[in-house]
DNA sequence: ATTATTCTATACTGCAAAGTTATAGAATAA
DNA sequence: TTATTCTATAACTTTGCAGTATAGAATAAT
């Protein structure tokens, strides 16, 4: 149940665009050296971001990445759903095929409200948030 | 960040127990085959439970297991955040030595929050309630 | 006492997913 | 034309989940 790499990595990734985003697309390479995380890893987190229209790329020289959108509009509950593969708790939750006792079963519902507890609180934060954040934390 | 089987199938084994809490011990065969989950594998999933004294068992025949304590106040919040190895979404939330930014990372507090809306949501749910609720579902 | 029954302890195994790296290719600014 | 950066696909390694196996200890019934 806990977070995998991707999620919080991709918000760390999210939120270092989020820093940069007046200063137009930045290359992979630099976010990677601060976050400390590899190129090739950030490389396959951010796909899905771009499909999900997070964020626009340009390639070549003076290429990079930057948000599609400034980081008012951007939730961490939106990043974490796409990453982790939904905002839910167990596949039962918005697919009852997979399971017979779907319809009786009394913890369902339950693993449900757990989760959009858990979602409510991080839709209830954006990029921007976070940013003021860290620099509160800075001082 | 799926919940695991261990504690959708703890859950299940502690309801079974609740469901039979006025019956003496009952042995883990039965509930394997009400429950459709591998004696062996409940086996492994009830030791963390005995220790934590939320169930005592008796050897031999006519042995078996039975909750320590009455359905009403056994919350499916302890069950999970004992089959899952607590109740924080990320290594860091109680732990800051894993990690070098925990002291001014900025979501760091935000998972705790997340995490700590989940089982709030989870520890208000006795498997008193959810005995109800079977009923309730089974009408 | 002996036996059948049930829980207990420990160790092992298979497999899928997480995490990560590698290689080759396409676009584009200089 | 070249250097640079992103893109696509595939391969690889490690970890942890899920489940099984084996042997042993306790105890009620006979």
């Amino acid at each position: 149940m806990k977070l995998s790499t991707r999620s919080r990595y991709g918000t760390r990734l999210m939120l270092d665009m989020a820093e940069n985003y007046n200063n137009g697309p930045i290359h992979l390479m630099k976010i990677a050296q601060r976050q400390g995380i590899s190129v090739k890893y950030l490389e396959q987190i951010i796909i899905p971001l771009k499909k999900a229209e997070y964020v626009k790329s340009l390639r070549g020289p003076k290429g990079g990445h930057i948000l599609a959108k400034p980081p008012e509009e951007i939730t961490v509950g939106e990043i974490v759903a796409l990453l982790e593969d939904g905002a839910s708790l167990t596949e039962c939750s918005y697919n009852e095929g997979v399971c017979e006792r779907a319809d009786i079963c009394p913890t369902r519902q339950l693993w449900r409200d757990a989760a959009q507890a858990m979602f409510k609180t991080l839709e209830a934060v954006t990029l921007a948030d976070l940013l003021e954040k860290t620099k509160a934390n800075q001082k």
